[in-house]
RNA sequence: GGCGUCGUAGCUCAGCUGGUAGAGCAGAGGACUGAAAAUCCUUGUGUCACUGGUUCAAUUCCAGUCGAUGCCA
């Protein structure tokens, strides 16, 4: 088998646009498997604030990496990596076209284009880091990066607390600079890869998000949210939909006030995914609905 | 009907004793290598309700009109 006969199929875009049914249709016409690339829907406790697949969605066509984890399990994109990559390995044995879908642009990349290998955090040092970014604010972090990495120091937001807090965590486990480690080294992958983008009108996208947080609410996110309010401090529960709703869970806001909340954030994360995907120049974009282009686009 | 308060950016509102206006939110744009649905950056000209008047100059003072709201009848 050679890297011809291999495909992966990426299906990309803002939350709410569709991408879900989108990919069960190819998948279906194809007669494959769909890989999320959702770095919520990973967890089988958050399945209607993350618009998971429905169980009758996932009976039509064999979904990996949906709900194969806890929010108590540690994950993340070098993890995500592996884990796809070693599926898709397997999976190619019996299909030549692989649907992967999903929003997560980072975690897309990383299977696409790989990551670079670096250790794992050490929460010890992350838990010290923090304490000096709270006890001592922005300065502290943007101080020690200058002297530790003054390469990256120059290139890196300085203003953003997590940019920083990343690279000096990797600085003081390994002794060595960040920017040393991050070489940015395409890998190889023995598959081609077709990028694909869904996009609607922002107004009409917008409309859909609106009615789907009110489908959600309606399906009983309220509960949802609820009974992970005890782990709310969980990174994965740092999750639009949820955290609004812990705010709620605390007399913060009125639940109509939350809910309007989730609307708000859903859309800015929409514009962020946009901004992530569009600048990728290998995507193209299509309409959700206009499968048949899509199914030629994929032949050719 | 009488008296009072209010009418400023899409929304909520600031604008001291007159020199044509500014915040938050929304919206828009952008960044992004193990937190990524995260995290962060940039971005505010609008008949200052309307019509007159006073003044060198009015969003700001005065009168009237309209609208909102409260109290009294």
């Amino acid at each position: 088998m050679t890297i011809d006969d291999r495909l992966l199929v990426v299906i990309a875009g803002p939350t709410a646009v569709g991408k879900t049914s989108t990919a069960i249709a190819l998948a279906q016409h194809f007669n494959t498997e769909i890989i999320s690339a959702d770095s919520r829907q990973f967890f089988r406790e958050m399945s209607i604030g993350t618009a998971a697949p429905s169980m009758q969605e996932l009976s039509l066509v064999k979904h990996h990496l949906v709900h194969h984890l806890s929010i108590l399990d540690g994950y993340n994109v070098s993890r995500f990596e592996t884990d796809a990559l070693a599926l898709m390995e397997s999976l190619f044995h019996q299909h030549s076209v692989i649907i992967m879908v999903g929003g997560s642009g980072l975690y897309i990349n990383a299977v696409c284009h790989g990551i670079d290998e670096l250790p794992d955090p050490d929460p010890e040092i992350r838990r010290q880091l923090k304490e000096i970014f709270t006890t001592q604010g922005i300065a502290a972090l943007q101080q020690e990066l200058t002297l530790l990495d003054p390469e990256y120091a120059e290139k890196v937001d300085m203003s953003n607390p997590a940019r920083l807090l990343r690279a000096l965590e990797i600085c003081r486990a390994t002794g060595i600079s960040y920017s040393t480690l991050r070489t940015n080294k395409p890998r190889h992958r023995n598959f081609r890869i077709l990028k694909l983008g869904l996009e609607l009108p922002r107004d009409v996208l917008y409309q859909r998000i609106n009615n789907r947080v009110d489908a959600m609410m309606m399906a009983g996110l309220r509960d949802e949210a609820l009974s992970l309010y005890p782990c709310r401090h969980l990174n994965a529960l740092n999750t639009v939909g949820y955290k609004e709703l812990f705010d709620y869970c605390e007399g913060l806001t009125s639940l109509d006030h939350a809910v309007e909340k989730i609307k708000i954030h859903s859309r800015r994360y929409a514009k962020r995914q946009l901004t992530w995907f569009k600048k990728d120049s290998e995507y193209t974009w299509f309409k959700p609905d206009e499968i048949d282009q899509i199914k030629i686009k994929v032949l050719a």
